[in-house]
DNA sequence: CGTTCGATGCACT
DNA sequence: GTGCATCGAACGT
């Protein structure tokens, strides 16, 4: 199977669908520095002005502008005053919904990874280079210069390598006050990059 | 293993 | 002024 990009159309579905299928697709940003690029390996949905959790739940605002807009672009936001998230918008411009990537496994530009995530403290291990929100969007350098950036154009985007996610495991999303009740949490069962406390990976549902 | 807690900046009320 | 879609160090068991 060929690579490929994933086009408009695979956001321009229902996020649910959307949250699962990026599981096995990989992540990849270019820049000046090189390329680096993961196996998307945990997501999480949020959904429409009802989802508690989303950002679009107060309605309109002009930090979730994004998620008001076109599927397939990225929304890139500062969250705990220090750690970029990003997601990938999805469904129609009337329904503000998005899938937060939560987890990669390192494939590509390992060394570049190390050296963005180094700094103070141990130098992570290669599954825990991408593991955790905050953590991945470091190794990629994912900040808000790509807060709106079209994820089927060349520089920020996701691909199909044909790679198998293998055995997917659904639950309640984690590190949220509110809508902690919606399973709409996607992870690969038992992958070592996988986020989150381990309780909350074991005796969950298969998809 | 587990839990607690401080860092840190900005959108929003 | 308040409250985070987090992380990792520091401690307890």
């Amino acid at each position: 199977m060929p690579t490929r990009r994933l086009d408009r159309a695979f956001y321009d579905r229902p996020t649910l669908t959307v949250a699962r299928e990026l599981l096995g697709k990989v992540l990849v940003h270019r820049t000046l520095e090189g390329m680096a690029a993961g196996m998307i390996v945990e997501t999480e949905a949020y959904i429409g002005e009802s989802d508690p959790a989303c950002h679009a739940a107060p309605g309109p605002t002009a930090r979730n502008a994004p998620l008001y807009g076109r599927p397939g672009f990225a929304y890139v936001y500062l969250n705990y005053g220090m750690h970029y998230l990003v997601n990938a918008v999805t469904e129609a411009e009337a329904k503000p919904a998005a899938v937060l990537i939560r987890a990669l496994a390192p494939l590509e530009g390992t060394d570049l990874m190390s050296q963005r995530r180094a700094g103070k403290g141990r130098v992570p291990r290669e599954p825990e280079l991408c593991r955790g929100p905050g953590n991945l969007t470091r190794a990629l350098a994912i900040g808000p210069d790509q807060n709106r950036a079209d994820l089927t154009g060349r520089l920020l985007w996701v691909e199909d390598r044909g790679l198998t996610a293998g055995r997917i495991r659904r639950g309640p999303r984690i590190g949220i006050r509110v809508g902690t009740d919606r399973s709409w949490r996607f992870w690969v069962a038992d992958h070592p990059a996988v986020s989150g406390p381990r309780a909350a990976n074991v005796r969950q549902v298969d998809v």
